[in-house]
DNA sequence: CTCAAGGAAACTATTTAAGTTTTTTTAGTT
DNA sequence: AACTAAAAAAACTTAAATAGTTTCCTTGAG
């Protein structure tokens, strides 16, 4: 049960940030009562924490995996970033802005953890690839990589994909040929 | 000084939504108290109305004008999201989401203007490119458009750029150059 | 039928912020 | 220097929203 409300709460903060969210919002999507839910979490942030550090788990093992597993920077890349982003689009802006006021802690956490995990190991293995010639010099890495985010962010999401009739297939491939287009030799 | 508060109060919104941003914020920032505020507009729905206004007057016109002075899809096209992106960045999510709930009359016709002038107009140069074969037919242009609105979104942030140190231009540039890449044949 | 668990609803307390009013400050004029 | 009007700053009122808590109602198992 725990898992069910993280996974509920990741959904809600990603697309609306943590203080537009209820916790009548959660409990209601996962069809219990608030307290039930409170059977489970002390607190809305404690919720939130628990969001974060389960993602920044699995994070790390995707990216640990990937590591070992994939030699070249471009499919290494490939790979990661179609993991990745579909989970840290809860760091997006809206997130990040309610709880640098509102836990504190848990943003400073969070933005290490973007710096260190997202931007340096995501941006190194396009350093990778410029190095091995297999990506263009002239763009900045961490740009690119915020780019790609960037543009996820804004169509991953359900009512996007809903209204366009997008799915999350076609969606992801075409900002990924767009990309990947855009900063290989 | 209505001028000055729709400046002012745009880039809150585009950055923190509607709801999030207070008229005390917007006061502070001009440096105005919330008395002198209200004696120029009646209300905080009212200034997001303004800045609404004004900003799909300003867009129209330099639509038109691109129109009548550029005839190549790929430079009109570079001219109109130079100009567009920097403007269109407060019908970003957060903006949106607050404004369905709290003014769904205005919410309509941002949805609209959008719709019809951002991704249908643009989209519509990009599928001119295609078209004249300088623009790749295996992308959908309105994901193009929205990769690309996002990423603007993403980086063009006084914090990110602050954080990271790159120039407004540079960043711009970078973006720019990424996804023109992307696209093109 | 009884009972425990959980959903739904109601409640309390707190927070937030729009909009309004009062107090203080500032700048200009005499 | 004194006075005044305008505007900033501060304080206030009111309403809304929501976290967290409690009560009521329903359901399912034994």
């Amino acid at each position: 049960m725990k898992n069910r409300i993280i996974d509920a709460a990741e959904k809600r903060f990603s697309q609306y940030g943590f203080r537009r969210v209820t916790m009548d919002d959660i409990a209601s999507d996962l069809g219990i009562s608030k307290k039930t839910l409170y059977l489970h979490f002390k607190s809305k942030g404690d919720i939130a924490w628990a969001v974060k550090e389960r993602m920044h788990r699995d994070i790390d093992k995707l990216l640990q995996r990937a590591k070992r597993e994939i030699p070249g920077p471009i499919e290494r890349f490939k790979k990661v970033i179609a993991e990745v982003t579909s989970r840290v689009s809860v760091m997006g802006s809206a997130f990040m802005t309610d709880i640098k006021k509102e836990i504190p802690d848990l943003w400073r956490e969070c933005e290490e953890f973007r710096e260190r995990e997202i931007y340096e190991y995501i941006g190194g293995i396009l350093k990778e690839g410029v190095k091995k010639g297999k990506i263009r010099k002239d763009i900045d890495t961490k740009i690119a990589v915020m780019s790609y985010l960037g543009a996820i962010r804004m169509i991953i999401q359900p009512e996007i994909l809903m209204k366009n009739q997008f799915s999350i297939e076609d969606a992801f491939n075409n900002i990924l040929k767009i990309f990947l287009e855009g900063i290989q030799k």
